[in-house]
DNA sequence: GCCATGGCTAGTA
DNA sequence: GCCATGGCTAGTA
């Protein structure tokens, strides 16, 4: 596995419960600001492997990005940790997202 | 080629 | 709503 795709792993596990991340937020963090998408590349395809919290990410603008079935998951997830969603199913980011330095 | 983004602009109200 | 963005898994041979 490349360093990258290592660290965003790394930086997703330590998520705590009860808050979230935005995809470029992270990318951010692991050291590559355009890589957002590649978070999310990531989240698809290896959440289950390395059993990632995965609920805990979402888009900038604080909502939920999967459609359909995920989405509601994903949301029935963070209501279980606490988090409170507005009357459009958004996030209050200044309350929820996790803040983290960069890592490495 | 795939991906669960993000940020900026035009164009409306 | 458009479009530039970029690192690389999973699954097959």
């Amino acid at each position: 596995m490349e360093d990258f795709t290592q660290v965003v792993i790394h930086v997703i596990r330590s998520i705590p419960e009860g808050k979230v991340m935005s995809y470029g937020q992270i990318a951010r963090v692991a050291g590559n600001p355009r890589a957002a998408r590649q978070v999310s590349r990531i989240l698809h395809s290896m959440s289950k492997k390395y059993k990632l919290p995965w609920h805990r990410v979402i888009n900038s603008k604080g909502e939920i990005s999967l459609q359909g079935e995920g989405h509601a998951s994903q949301k029935w997830l963070l209501e279980q940790e606490g988090i409170l969603f507005d009357t459009a199913s958004k996030i209050d980011l200044s309350v929820y997202q996790h803040r983290m330095e960069e890592v490495m």
